[in-house]
RNA sequence: UCCUCGGUAGCUCAGUGGUAGAGCGGUCGGCUGUUAACCGAUUGGUCGUAGGUUCGAAUCCUACCCGGGGAGCCA
């Protein structure tokens, strides 16, 4: 007897054939003579419906201990359902409880719960609905990924998670070290002596693979990362995580163009995969938690996005009849308040923004011919904002170096990077993407929490 | 980090100075193939923590802790 997967026996299993299934109790309804179950094994939002007859062996203290979150064996005989909600049910013949679960103390109710609760049992709440879709759905998004990348021949390319370079220009890092916090060795002059730590130097884990992609790139022309990154801002906000996962494509020979074309069909890709790969779990996001993502996965999957400069974004926003909190000014940084305008009120659906001022954008964008602008882009998405953030990469060594020194950095700092335009330099650009921002993006999720199986957040590492 | 709202039963919440409540969940019983099952009964509390005011505090005051939403920073 074949052990099968629910969502096997839900798409392809026919009456009469036997199986067994394997899984964990979602409900149970007890009527008179029999009682129904519902077994979930992670494959599929639905769950298979299991009738169990009150003929079976022992019946009353099986029925006791198949209690929500028990662990359960079934074997079988697949049954076409006599109810509506599903094709096919299995006729329980011999049955198993592999771990019993104490219905007084499992917190996992049938019942929906809070986000907030079952972030307080990141170990539990997969078992949900909710998380169970979102999950899956954060699977299909990766692999989607490195489809998209793998079919253009991109090499995937793992850079450091821990790196020497305290200065990649992205936020604040969390520091990794070897000393024993009580005896930390201090030099003559009592300075912290790092040559005594593990690396003999101050480290700190990653913030962004970016600067090793470029030196990636400048081998094997287009490469990307895929990683976990790192943040020790004090952002408490339902869009930042202290760990989370980055995608970052990096392409020789490139320009903005190229980069902003890149962008836009690496989202219309997932999107479109998601929709064929996770309909049901896209369904169960519209109908319960937002009731537009089906819509917007549609608009993103067949509208062209967008695309605005920076000047005529500020432009466009002076002109604007709305109200705005914060001041809009050629030099400011656009505010999320405009961002969200842009994308949800003007627009209505995803704003690349390009060539932002020099002064409010890193010293690596590529400076442009009118001297006051860098060759950037972000990709502005309603409700989120900013979800994907890139530019071309300054290739001329001279004003790369310019760009340093104006920002108040060292070029000592940089040696290697620097040495990528002193050999063999080209044209180059790039992109990075929060990946639990996409999900956030594609199921609808409020709280960047619930995208990922376990947050690391501001005073948050439990699990 | 700032602003703001909140913390009362396992969960979601009501109670705003005078005996601690409801719905859901759990448990027990009933029931015609149920599917957020249904019907009946029942169980369940250091009111976030520590001080203070008061004859009396879940309720008022102070501090702290934790959570939500918004902002900044960003992806």
């Amino acid at each position: 007897m074949s052990v099968r997967r629910v969502i096997d026996l839900l798409r392809s299993g026919e009456p009469k054939q036997a199986a067994t299934v394997k899984g964990w109790v979602r409900t149970k309804r007890e009527l008179k003579d029999f009682a129904f179950l519902e077994i979930n094994d992670g494959s599929s939002l639905q769950g298979l419906q299991v009738v169990l007859d009150h003929s079976l062996p022992d019946y009353a203290n099986l029925l006791r201990g198949l209690t929500t979150g028990a662990s359960v064996s079934i074997e079988g005989v697949l049954v076409a359902s006599q109810g509506n909600k599903q094709r096919i049910e299995l006729q329980a013949q011999t049955l198993e409880v592999w771990g019993q679960c104490d219905s007084e103390t499992y917190p996992l109710q049938k019942k929906r719960h809070s986000f907030e609760f079952l972030r307080t049992m990141a170990h539990l709440r997969s078992r949900t609905n909710t998380l169970g879709s979102v999950f899956r759905v954060r699977n299909t998004c990766s692999q989607a990924i490195h489809q998209f990348f793998q079919e253009r021949d991109f090499l995937w390319v793992h850079t450091p998670i821990i790196t020497g370079s305290d200065c990649e220009g992205a936020g604040e890092q969390l520091a990794v070290t070897h000393f024993d916090p009580r005896k930390v060795p201090l030099t003559e002059t009592g300075e912290i002596d790092y040559g005594q730590d593990f690396f003999g130097k101050p480290t700190y884990l990653t913030v962004s693979g970016q600067l090793e992609a470029e030196a990636m790139a400048l081998a094997f022309s287009n490469v990307y990362t895929f990683g976990p990154t790192f943040r020790a801002e004090n952002s408490n906000t339902s869009r930042h995580l202290a760990e989370f996962w980055m995608v970052e494509p990096e392409m020789a020979f490139c320009n903005l163009q190229g980069d902003m074309d890149l962008a836009e069909a690496f989202l219309k890709h997932i999107f479109k995969t998601v929709l064929e790969a996770c309909p049901e779990d896209m369904a169960f996001f519209n109908l319960r938690i937002d009731k537009t993502v089906l819509e917007t996965a549609e608009q993103i999957v067949t509208q062209e996005f967008e695309r605005i400069t920076y000047g005529d974004a500020i432009a466009t926003l002076e002109k604007a009849k709305h109200p705005f909190e914060y001041p809009v000014e050629w030099g400011l940084d656009l505010q999320s308040e405009h961002e969200r305008y842009l994308c949800e009120e003007l627009f209505k659906k995803p704003v690349i923004v390009t060539d932002y001022p020099k002064e409010i954008k890193a010293f690596y964008m590529r400076l442009n011919d009118d001297g006051k602008t860098v060759a950037a882009m972000d990709v502005l998405v309603p409700k989120l904002g900013e979800i994907i953030g890139g530019a071309q990469r300054e290739e001329r060594l001279d004003i790369l170096e310019q760009r340093i020194l104006a920002q108040g950095l060292s070029l000592e700092d940089y040696w290697w990077y620097l040495d990528l335009r002193r050999y063999g330099t080209v044209p180059h650009a790039g992109f990075g993407l929060g990946f639990e921002r996409l999900v956030q993006f594609i199921t609808g999720m409020a709280n960047i929490r619930d995208v990922i199986p376990f947050p690391r957040t501001p005073l948050n590492a439990e699990f």
